[in-house]
DNA sequence: GATAAGATTGAATGCGCTTTCAATACACTC
DNA sequence: GAGTGTATTGAAAGCGCATTCAATCTTATC
């Protein structure tokens, strides 16, 4: 009868769960040496690691997180917050949290919080409820304190943020000096009149891009115009629309230096339908490096910003969170890239 | 003792996970009919209904996932493996998986597997061992038996083929058509001599794009020249080395049908280096819409590929499998964008 | 008014694994 | 060779929840 129905489904692999107590009787020895033995929690005899070894091949046992999860207290997941899992920087950062955890057996759990800070503790809680071993908080827009909070109950990494406490680490870029040396590159091209499309100044980041530009000009003796600074909000749309706006005030300038490659892309469009030249009539500098600027056209000096590594350094911090050690990675410093969309001003 | 040791750790949030158990103690009820009201799986007493709906929201009850899924056998979370989590595409179509699923109580488990076959089938094997209750594959590279033997386990929902099984939704995109209108558009601005820098021919989207295009210059009696057509392998590199390609081989063309954008992106500045205007002295069309095309300068035609919409039809499509019920859900057809890189042969 | 049928509810079991706790084995000391 | 200590290993107790099984309480039927 069994056979028989076994015979008529014909399922190429029906696979009924192998589980820890069936590779424990092949190897015969008892589920808790099993344990010891795939976890290494205990010193077991050769002959029966062997045994258990072999057992574990043979039925191709693989533990089931989540048991292991409810008893032992660890999932082997870490959870990752980030504003937009479909933005071009965050791709970057969210694969190389991808690699680091895997080699490592851990499992990354993303969540988008879309810019929210409301969404984004909603996300932390899911997380946590999720029985998350640790959590990525990437550019977080939660206060301070609700993020130590946080750590109060799990290992948690934050970027973009300098902040301390037991079992919280932060990775921070150094937007200011970013900006600086953009800004301090448009200046040695000859440019006095260099325009500025900022980004939201509630961010932390936005607000060092701008420190950076202003420090610049200032280091510089070049009058600080505010005319020439226009509010944006890291979206292309915002680059284009500060152009429109520039142009409309019959601004002059011969530069602007974006505070995002986004913005740089939508100011760069702006500035073809107004008919002016990248970078012929005006230079333009972005912030970012994003993969698709390098094939702007002209091609689009900015700053490099280490997304891939900042989400491997993340990685790896969480990970000795975990493990007990205090992590110490560090990002690397801001780097200009001069591309082709940056020229001597004609004067 | 113990007070005192509460006080001095002064904890803000220790928060002792809270159990099913005590919410029944609270609520004066058993475990079971906790259970039973918060999953609406029987019909309880209005009273008891009360009682426990306020201790939970007393104690601030969040089951935990793992018992749930250790004793229930679902985990509401859905494998989503994807080929690459950094790219624009894909980014589109995950952040449509996720509003899909967020609503339904679900979590996403996203999973890159590189455009490897061998690492797809890992990400189903992790997926599998993490017990997700469904499965959404992303333009797989996996054999179809292999994909139709992972839906015998579980239900999978697989885009960019055709494929029928039991537990086995399919979502294609009309490819063959999509290519078709790129390149009818390009003849119909007066263009005889259209190159194309096609895809990866294994891939079956990218061979019935080629296919659009031939089929395209055989209704417009156009010859089919072997040397205007490029392979390429979707990314931007691809793009410029191809038009490299065209430019050093001396080849007479007036268009650029470009597999897709990203290629097309390769392409723009692989003209602009060589000093080749588009629109004015070569046409460009592109393929997908990704978000950054709209800012491309100039910005560039292309057909629209819904990814948002397929993220969240393929999430709903598993869902339904889940729930019994078999999708029906199928994709808006092609639709062509004319933006400013086409425009009509000078001839 | 007694009995059958149906509606509620609780006790108990188990999901698959980790982790004490205790026992057995062995090596060593003086 | 008795006594003490250490290395292995198994039995058993959960982890937090879903669910089956059986019991209790209602309501309907004749």
């Amino acid at each position: 009868m069994d056979s028989f129905q076994t015979l008529t489904a014909a399922t190429p692999e029906p696979k009924a769960p192998v589980t820890l107590e069936m590779v424990a009787k092949l190897a015969g020895v008892s589920p808790s040496t099993v344990s010891r033995i795939l976890n290494g929690t205990a010193v077991v005899s050769d002959a029966k690691r062997q045994a258990v070894m072999e057992a574990t091949k043979v039925l191709d046992f693989v533990p089931n997180p989540l048991a292991r999860g409810l008893a032992g207290g660890r999932t082997f997941s870490i959870g990752v917050v980030t504003q937009a899992i479909d933005s071009p920087f965050y791709g970057a950062a969210l694969r190389g949290i991808e690699d680091e955890l895997d080699p490592a057996g851990y499992s990354p759990l993303f969540m988008s919080a879309h810019w929210d800070p409301a969404a984004e503790a909603r996300c932390l809680e899911v997380l946590r409820a999720r029985r998350v071993d640790g959590i990525v908080v990437l550019m977080p827009r939660l206060s301070d304190s609700a993020l130590r909070a946080c750590a109060q109950a799990l290992p948690v990494v934050v970027t973009g943020r300098d902040l301390q406490a037991n079992q919280l680490f932060s990775l921070n870029f150094d937007n200011f000096t970013g900006a600086l040396r953009a800004t301090e590159h448009l200046i040695a091209l000859g440019h006095t009149r260099i325009a500025f499309i900022a980004g939201d100044e509630e961010h932390p980041d936005a607000s060092e891009r701008m420190r950076g530009y202003r420090t610049a000009l200032q280091a510089a003796q070049l009058p600080f115009d505010p005319q020439l600074v226009v509010p944006g909000k890291y979206h292309e749309v915002s680059g284009l629309e500060a152009v429109n706006q520039l142009v409309a005030q019959g601004q002059r300038f011969t530069a602007i230096f974006a505070a995002n490659d986004q913005m740089a892309a939508g100011a760069a469009l702006g500035l073809f339908q107004h008919g002016l030249r990248v970078p012929t009539d005006v230079s333009l500098v972005g912030f970012d490096d994003l993969p698709t600027s390098v094939y702007a056209t002209p091609p689009l000096s900015t700053i490099h910003q280490p997304a891939y590594e900042l989400g491997r350094l993340a990685a790896a911090s969480v990970l000795q969170l975990i493990g007990g050690t205090v992590p110490t990675a560090q990002l690397p410093a801001p780097e200009l890239l001069v591309r082709g969309s940056s020229a001597r001003a004609i004067s």
